[in-house]
DNA sequence: AATGAATGAGGATTCATTCAT
DNA sequence: GATGAATGAATCCTCATTCAT
């Protein structure tokens, strides 16, 4: 019997156990994918046996899919953020600066995000259908509401958004690459640099 | 006695294969990563025996390495043919426009080597050592050049390389999000957009 | 997690199966030598499934080098227990009645024994110089010490140590051509005829 | 067509070329016996090409079995020689000589004969049932009538045989750990001992 | 709730041998 | 005679998963 069955609700340390799987799990398929990554290494991460982490999970497949599942809740959290109602320039300068936080402190997540969009998104594209699209959606036509009432400078929503993402998302995914070309202060001059990279884009 | 050794020059019936092999294998590591990909699927998609590809490489790690040491001579050329004596705004967006034009042309490259750099560059360390790191220096140190002559707005050069990497790359990585989100024109629009995006950002 | 590492004493199927596995391995080794001899053939030997030969050794050298590790203690013993105080010519001849019982009762581990110095010791010579050397050294003294007080026959001492070997060694290592001309009672003989050998050669 | 057909004498080349391979595997098989060694490292070894080696041989196991067949013959030398009319003691100390000086000139011979013998003589048992068999069987009837004669001191002739071919062979199949274990001037130690030995143990 | 033991399905690689020229 | 190219049959080993307790 399988602790899915929402029969009882999991015991405290049912619900430890996860997360010990969980995040060990996340540790080791964002730094060797989710091919690269063994039951063992995830094991040994969690400090459980094989078959225990078995007990409570179907499989190293479903290990994968909760975390992506609860990846995109917390994920989209920035962007469900911005304000229609607030000042525009600024709202989406906060966004920006809320995903590149994100990046510096929750690497792991951003990276098992880009191992399974890399891989063709095959276990979360459903989720991507269901959650970040109709958001998206929305989220561009705000914007495209504030460009058409003058207060942004013109701009293509649907590429600014994919531009937020991809340089915020690199501190993360690139940080090998990036540690070993960046100065000091790293994490400072990212946040500085955004910052005056997309206002000087979007002031009106 | 093995192929690679450089004492005959290949024969073109050795050329012919190991181009099949290597292309077959772009495809299979660009889509899987180096641990999720199987000599199997390189077999099947390059369309020879699991020990011809042996006789021909020495291993799926001579392959994956092979391609990468391929993919840095390329990868690298946009950013070495920035002209120093050229007009600085124009070199830059130059650059942009190779770079994501590359992503369109390069897809598979372009995700091969976001795997490796995902990974944390396991196979492809050194080689970021001994050309890409140079060659940042020398650009980072034009960039800061060209706006210390009031010829560019006042940027952080390497965070400035790092968002046209991450940009531009992102059509190609992040393709199947991309595409479920885009609008037609996903290209012109994307040309247009980063433009327009550094453009106004580097702008003195 | 490996059942080699030393932190929990092995249970009773383990100590079982790893025995099992052993013996198997050494009726394998012994027969085949290093190369030859492969992991479907203890398998099948043992008893157990290849997978799970593997779940109790790191792989085919691990029993390999466990073997020879357990033999060399035994290996050695009759020479350990050559008594100094002892009267010099029934000491020694009791080292060769003890090492041709040795030879008949343990013929396997003899071959094993062989195979490997044939090939050139490459798993056994550290062994070989850490325990062996040591030994014969000490050995040697002490039979050049009875000869020089006139206590055995002149000789030399380390080439009499290996005529010893070889002569007891010869009717395992050499079993199938041994069997095929010698007459009845081969044990007997042979143990007579290495006394009377050795008697002559020594007696002062 | 195979070389083997008797139907025309083979050419030079064709002679030196069968050598080449046969010495080379010589090397090859004395060192990782039958299963170990490759015909990879035999055509390394020949200077030849794989396939031309399989021009001149029907397959691995047709080098080893030729290799073999010409090893008995120059192996029984020694003991066909012996002169029944000859003085007891001087014959088979000159037997024994012979012996130790074949196996400080052939060791590789030695060493692919031992390793046959220890895998059970799996392809060369036909050969000593018709070509040693008869022969120790008229060298033990010798050394008994000798004995009988009173001519060399009582012996069991079956099992000096095996003595002197173990204390011989030795020096050769047990190569490395005698060097490892002896001083100086092993061939001439050798050679004194074993004559030593079989003085003092036959003279009547 | 937990784990030691076991395994079937791969997966990389080796190797004797064959093919084609 | 000779060799570059190719392959089927092993062979060692990994790994997600299951079994038994």
């Amino acid at each position: 019997m399988n602790v899915e069955t929402p029969q009882k609700k999991p015991s405290r340390i049912q619900q430890r156990n996860r997360a010990k799987i969980l995040d060990a799990a996340l540790e080791v398929f964002a730094q060797h994918g989710y091919r690269g990554a063994t039951l063992d290494q995830i094991a040994e991460a969690s400090g459980l046996s094989k078959p225990n982490i078995l007990y409570y999970f179907d499989g190293k497949e479903d290990i994968h899919v909760t975390l992506l599942g609860q990846l995109m809740d917390t994920w989209l959290d920035p962007m469900r953020e911005i304000d229609p109602g607030g000042e525009p320039l600024e709202e989406l300068l906060r966004y920006v600066r809320r995903k590149v936080e994100m990046s510096f402190e929750y690497p792991r997540e951003s990276r098992l995000f880009a191992n399974e969009i890399l891989q063709g998104a095959p276990r979360i594209a459903p989720h991507l259908e269901a959650d970040l699209k109709p958001l998206v959606d929305r989220t561009a036509d705000l914007i495209d509401g504030w460009v058409g009432a003058g207060r942004l400078a013109p701009v293509d929503a649907r590429h600014l958004i994919f531009s937020i993402w991809a340089t915020t998302q690199h501190y993360a995914d690139f940080e090998v690459q990036v540690r070993m070309l960046a100065e000091d202060d790293l994490r400072a001059r990212a946040v500085a640099f955004l910052d005056l990279m997309y206002r000087r884009m979007l002031k009106p």
